[in-house]
DNA sequence: ACGGATACGAAG
DNA sequence: TTCGTATCCGTT
């Protein structure tokens, strides 16, 4: 009796497709098959083997085994749950599973050896060669350069037959972490949390803790330590790091690699496909026992996971927002039940729903308290724009642009956080109003002075600034509203023209190469004055840096979704903490039109307790998350009459369930990307409703045309 | 009547 | 996702 083998496709196909087991293949869980579909053959992951009863419809063969590693078993388990729980098709995650064994393999090395031919003749140089070639394998050139000789000695012996270039596939080698090096000195702060952490890793199974330190208390140190903990239990235990943004990997990468002794392997979009099928195998095979990676890394195929740590757990960067929708914070809680691993979310300004969660004694909740070395917190104040408004044309107050020139008269740096990219994030038409937006997009277009461009920041069009209002046809007429950071650095190098002024945003810095030289010139104080968004605010340290000037601080505040006050807080916090590391003392200024509002008041009295207390109050009163759930549904087509009666279908559609509220549909606040109308739904749950049964449930029920997508967002952090 | 572009649904 | 088939359109 044959068996039939549960195959799960990398595609959006609703579930698993069955198929035969050829007679002596011998199937097991976790292999990669190549699978008949249609006239093609796909790869696929056997999920589940049973023995067949008679009856059924035939099923095709399936075709062979690949020569590839097993997924294992908690791998598979964590691909289906994260499918159920983002109410998706399972092929989505498993496709992100796959992505590194898709990948082509990297290049062979080749390795010049001796045939055991005889030389025609010997000469000194050719005999260097020979003994070179005997001991390690050396590839044509690095063989040359170890017997000292010129490349065409060694060409000539492998022309005569002497010596022949053998291919070598290369394999994913790592070297094995040791986790006995000396770590850090830990302070007793550090010191306290390093050792819950490690009595929480020898109780060992799941269990997950909050590690809640201001910044620059040295969270960084206290998990490789915890790291080293789970590395040294278990000689094939592995450790996952998570980071919200690639251009924080290259730091940690450098601190895992010293203190180990042994390179991580590193995981994000940018790393190379080949590079990506390195350290794929290597974690599928356990030779890769540390990796440093982007929210994708949660997906790789850990035989045995020991800690997972969620560096900056807070940020929204944890989420993705396209195609497969989860927060790797989320789901790498998950993972860790799944494996019976620890995980450690680390933050200075821990998410709400951790917070929570500690409250309630669902984590264990960590405290660091203080500063590393003798750094203080630094000085927050906030300057009224109402009071001291910048001169027209201008976005700096007096009182920032005076601090700035203390700043630099002392020899120090100032970071001026602004997170807006480009120069002005509006462009419009003097003569007529008209704004310039995307032709297929409701947003408006950015002004790039660097490239001389208006950009989409939400689908990437771009296009040249015209010389004409493309609406009106005056000549001359289009003006730059508003500040980007390209503005402010014009601005700076105005007022400042001796000093060395620098932008940091992802148009700036593409790569990670690009983001750790600027983040060395700044660190080694080759920059008088950094204009960054975001992507520079985030977990650097910059000992020369005691001036944090925030451009706009409400900004981050107009969008009044529910997170929009939390969101501010934490960046704000962040970016301000950037200030006053070693022993100088910070000073950060805060320009704010709204002065009393709530999230200001709290940075300025660095009172995050007082914040956190209130926020939570709101939230629990309204039965937002934590205290209830969240789902959206985001229905699109290119057609505005389908999209309206879809929509419609939907509504009627929604189950009725108690403790679920559906709210729509709304237009989008976005209505038009890249030319398809967007309309939203809004469901509140209880905490304790299954929301992902109940959101599938109501996509079960209604069938969208082709033309039309539906995507749903458990717990959605974007509300455009 | 034919070829090319395109829309749709099936695939185990 | 990818492929085959059905369908529509413009051209021959």
């Amino acid at each position: 009796m044959n068996r039939i083998a549960s195959v799960l496709l990398p595609m959006p196909l609703p579930e698993a497709f069955d198929y035969a087991e050829p007679e002596g293949m011998n199937l097991q869980l976790g292999d990669q098959v190549a699978a008949p579909l249609g006239p093609r053959l796909v790869r696929g992951v056997v999920v589940g083997l049973r023995e067949a009863a008679g009856g059924n419809r035939p099923l095709k063969p399936l075709e062979a085994i690949l020569d590839e590693p097993r997924l294992p078993p908690g791998t598979l388990e964590f691909v289906q749950w994260a499918a159920r729980y983002s109410v998706d098709w399972p092929g989505q995650p498993l496709a992100i599973a796959l992505r590194g064994a898709r990948a082509p393999k990297p290049k062979p090395t080749r390795i010049v050896e001796a045939t055991g031919v005889a030389p025609g003749r010997m000469t000194p140089a050719r005999t260097k060669v020979l003994q070179a070639a005997a001991g390690q394998g050396f590839g044509p050139p690095d063989l040359a350069r170890a017997a000292g000789v010129g490349a065409g000695v060694v060409k000539a012996l492998i022309d005569e037959g002497v010596l022949a270039i053998r291919l070598v596939e290369a394999i994913a080698t790592y070297e094995s972490p040791d986790p006995a090096r000396p770590g850090s000195q830990l302070n007793p702060s550090q010191e306290a949390a390093a050792e819950a952490l490690k009595a929480m890793l020898a109780e060992g199974g799941f269990n997950v803790a909050l590690l809640d330190g201001v910044t620059g208390s040295g969270k960084t140190e206290v998990y490789l330590e915890a790291a080293a903990a789970a590395l040294a239990a278990d000689p094939t235990a592995q450790v996952l790091i998570l980071l919200p943004e690639i251009a924080l990997t290259q730091a940690v990468i450098a601190r895992v690699t010293e203190r180990f002794g042994a390179e991580p392997g590193e995981w994000h979009s940018d790393v190379t496909p080949p590079a990506r099928r390195r350290v794929w195998e290597g974690v599928a095979n356990n030779r890769c026992r540390i990796v440093v990676g982007a929210r994708s890394a949660l997906f790789l195929p850990f035989p045995n996971l020991a800690l997972i740590v969620v560096d900056e757990e807070h940020d929204a960067s944890f989420k993705q927002e396209e195609g497969f929708i989860y927060h790797a914070r989320d789901l790498a809680v998950a993972r860790g039940k799944i494996e019976g691993a620890a995980v450690l979310l680390a933050s200075a300004t821990p998410s709400l729903e951790s917070l929570r969660n500690a409250e309630q004694g669902r984590y264990r909740w960590l405290s660091l308290s203080a500063r590393h070395g003798q750094a203080r917190l630094p000085d927050i104040a906030l300057i009224d724009l109402r009071q001291s408004p910048p001169d027209h044309g201008r976005w700096l107050s007096p009182q920032l642009v005076k601090a700035m020139g203390e700043t630099f008269a002392r020899g120090e740096q100032t970071l001026l956080f602004l997170n807006r990219r480009g120069y002005a994030p509006l462009v419009l038409c003097k003569a007529c109003g008209e704004r310039m937006t995307a032709p297929d997009t409701d947003s408006w277009l950015v002004e790039h002075r660097y490239t001389g461009r208006l950009v989409c920041h939400l689908t990437g069009f771009s296009m040249p600034k015209p010389k004409a209002c493309p609406h009106c046809g005056a000549h001359d007429s289009l003006v730059s509203i508003g500040p980007g950071v390209e503005r402010v650095e014009e601005e700076a190098k105005t007022l400042f023209p001796q000093a060395r002024v620098a932008v940091f945003s992802s148009d700036t810095v593409f790569d990670a190469r690009e983001a750790r030289r600027l983040i060395e010139a700044m660190a080694d104080g080759h920059i008088d004055i950094l204009v960054a968004t975001q992507a520079a605010a985030k977990g650097h340290n910059f000992p020369g840096l005691t001036l944090v000037g925030v451009v706009d601080a409400d900004l981050g505040l107009r969008g009044g979704d529910l997170r929009a006050a939390e969101r501010t807080y934490q960046l704000l916090a962040q970016a301000t903490g950037r200030a006053g590391r070693k022993d100088r003392p910070g000073q950060a200024l805060l320009q704010t039109w709204a002065p009393e509002h709530p999230v200001m008041q709290a940075l300025a009295a660095q009172d995050r307790d007082a914040f956190v207390a209130a926020e939570m109050a709101e939230r629990e009163l309204a039965g937002l998350p934590p205290f209830g759930r969240l789902a959206a549904v985001i229905v699109s087509a290119i057609d505005p009459a389908q999209l309206e009666s879809f929509v419609q279908i939907m509504a009627q559609a929604a189950p009725n369930s108690a403790g679920v509220e559906v709210y729509g549909p709304a237009d989008a606040p976005l209505g038009l990307i890249r030319g398809r109308r967007r309309k939203r739904f809004l469901v509140r749950a209880d905490r304790m409703v299954d929301l992902s049964a109940y959101m599938a449930t109501w996509r079960a029920r209604v069938k969208p045309p082709g033309a039309i997508r539906v995507a749903i967002d458990i717990d959605p952090y974007s509300f455009l």
